[in-house]
RNA sequence: UGGGAUGUCGCCAAGUGGCUAAGGCACCAGGUUUUGAUCCUGGCAUUCGCAGGUUCGAGUCCUGCCAUCCCAGCCA
């Protein structure tokens, strides 16, 4: 991969051009979220886009709160917007702003366009609105209040300015062609009346801009270059660039649209994912199972693994839906790198080593990284009783199982050889311990050239430490839930398996909380935020690749 | 029988008329390995939605057709 953020696309296409033309010296790009809600995977997409362009060209990004509608915004998702994008390792620097910063020259512009004879005061009801703007096939009507005079329109939009008309009774429409093909065209609203707390202007205002006349304007105020944003948004265009046309402002930035970024499994409505956290079907917005970014931050997902993801995805305008395996292999690259070695036995099954003596302990060496030297070694108590994995067992195994079973022989990593001697089973049946013996020669791990293929993971019984964890899987039976007619019925029942009896090895459980260790053999494992020293909770990442799995599936 | 967009390998995605159609994921086959992990090697589109046409030459240009997505909030 190159070490640009963004790889070549046709954006960056048209911003060398630009360049290389001197349309722009640089760039000026910016992330414009609506503080309604959480972020989520497809605005990762945006923000790494606009930030990581800002970055490529050695130029800036703005945030800007696009809080336009009072009635959904909050300052607690103003908070967790920022704390993401910080997270996503991404800074905005000084070049915070809102649209409501704007709303006083809002309303100048659009006073502008009233002398200009392009916008008026419409007295219509929604309803009536709503009939004659017409429909795909059917133009639409011209409103009786369309052709007020200049004067009228001023006193009326002053008028809904200054609190004289109730909530909804009139708007301000842009006069432009209620016979256009473009139905965002057929004279739009552009100023409503909607009596509500706004968090940033208080009660200032009783009227409110809406996206269409206020985004393209906020980018033009902004000097913004390339202006942003997901396909939906094409048909906006027109109108982006008529509001900038017919307003005196010497700044017109390009808006482009590139597709939005769909994952396989997953879900990215926020009404959907509001849906999941109000049912209580996921432990709120940050579930680790959620596409939220704070849900991927407490599973453990490294942020630049999730920037590589979303550079790896790359930018076009083709709807598309990218394989959970593309993420999770962006994961698993960083981590493989990053992650120290530990050795943690999910589902424990005990085994007394009978030749080994009562009472001895002996520190064994382990390296926390086979490939990276620099990651150190470790010290790893053993003894008579150790834990291995329950799956390490298997009564009559074939050749092919490269592990415990009776008379077989099998390494024990940065350990001994043991043999299995012997299976004990409860009155059900069930193996609840196991017996062996050790090779006393074989300490470390290796021997005289006898070739043992299976190395297991294994804990000290007296030694291990337990601990809670959690295993996740997707959230969704259906790759693409939202096409599902009720999305809830694709919920995948088994998303989350809790293991309250893992064994971790001793001195991991108060490590620092930022590392994802591998429990090796098993997967990546980081800390909840709920862990405790006194009760420890893991969260499992994402699990390795697993060619075994697939060969036992296959018989 | 409105407007806007998109169609290159199972999923993404380069390609901007001229050598054998990049790369990643997935998949398959080998090798190394004290993680059935990692790592390494090799295989994975005679063909670019379809049909015509232009050209010495077309995924790239033209015409027609087909498929899919978006738009009728006083949401963004």
């Amino acid at each position: 991969m190159s070490d640009k953020n963004v790889t070549e696309n046709f954006i960056t296409q048209i911003i060398d051009a630009d360049i290389a033309n001197g349309k722009h010296s640089n760039i000026v790009t910016r992330f414009p979220p609506e503080p309604n809600g959480y972020l989520h995977v497809g605005h990762a997409k945006s923000i790494c886009l606009n930030f990581g362009l800002a970055q490529d060209y050695q130029a800036i990004c703005h945030l800007r709160f696009d809080d336009t509608n009072p009635e959904k915004e909050s300052n607690e998702y103003a908070e967790s917007i920022k704390a993401d994008i910080q997270w996503l390792g991404f800074d905005w620097g000084e070049n915070n702003f809102h649209a409501s910063d704007y709303f006083e020259q809002l309303y100048g512009y659009a006073e502008q366009l009233i002398e200009k004879g392009l916008a008026y005061v419409d007295d219509q009801t929604p309803e009536q609105i709503r009939e004659n703007r017409g429909d795909f096939t059917t133009p639409g009507i011209n409103s009786p209040y369309r052709d007020r005079s200049v004067d009228e329109n001023l006193t009326e939009f002053r008028a809904m300015r200054s609190g004289e008309y109730a909530d909804g009774s009139k708007v301000l429409r842009a006069k432009i062609d209620m016979q256009s093909g473009n139905i965002n065209m057929r004279d739009p609203v552009i100023y409503r009346i909607k009596r509500m707390h706004h968090i940033n202007t208080g009660d200032a205002w009783c009227i409110y801009p809406m996206y269409d006349f206020t985004h393209c304007i906020s980018d033009a105020i902004e000097g913004i270059t390339h202006s942003l944003c997901t396909l939906e948004f094409e048909d906006h265009r027109p109108l982006y660039d008529w509001v900038l046309d017919n307003i005196d402002i010497d700044c017109h930035p390009q808006q482009i649209e590139f597709s939005r970024l769909n994952v396989s499994y997953t879900i990215t409505s926020k009404r959907k994912l509001n849906q999941l956290v109000e049912n209580q079907l996921v432990d709120g917005w940050d579930d680790p199972r959620m596409s939220t970014i704070s849900g991927m931050r407490r599973r453990g997902y490294p942020p630049e693994a999730i920037r590589n993801f979303v550079k790896e995805v790359g930018i076009s305008k083709k709807e598309s839906v990218i394989s959970m395996t593309v993420l999770e292999d962006a994961v698993r690259n960083v981590l493989n790198k990053t992650a120290p070695r530990v050795m943690g036995v999910l589902k424990p099954l005990k085994v007394v080593i009978e030749n080994y003596p009562e009472d001895k302990v002996e520190m064994l060496t382990g390296s926390n990284h086979p490939q990276d030297e620099s990651f150190g070694l470790r010290e790893i108590p053993f003894s008579r009783e150790i834990y291995v994995e329950q799956d390490d067992y298997k009564e009559n195994a074939n050749r092919k199982f490269f592990r415990l079973t009776e008379g077989r022989e099998v390494r024990l990593r940065h350990a001994y050889y043991i043999t299995c001697r012997e299976a004990i089973k409860d009155a059900e049946g069930n193996v609840v311990e196991l017996r062996c013996t050790y090779d006393p020669e074989s300490r470390g791990g290796t021997a005289d050239g006898r070739k043992v293929k299976g190395t297991i993971h294994w804990i000290s019984a007296a030694h291990a430490e337990p601990v809670e964890v959690r295993l996740y899987d997707r959230l969704f039976n259906h790759p693409k839930p939202a096409a599902v007619e009720n999305f809830l019925d694709s919920i995948n029942p088994d998303s989350l398996e809790i293991l309250p009896n893992a064994m971790l090895e001793p001195g991991i459980v108060d490590q620092d909380k930022d590392v994802a260790y591998q429990f090796e053999r098993n997967a990546y494992f980081k800390r909840d935020k709920t862990h405790e020293t006194d009760r420890p909770v893991f969260n499992q990442v994402v699990t390795m690749r697993d060619s075994w799995a697939k060969l036992e599936q296959e018989g």
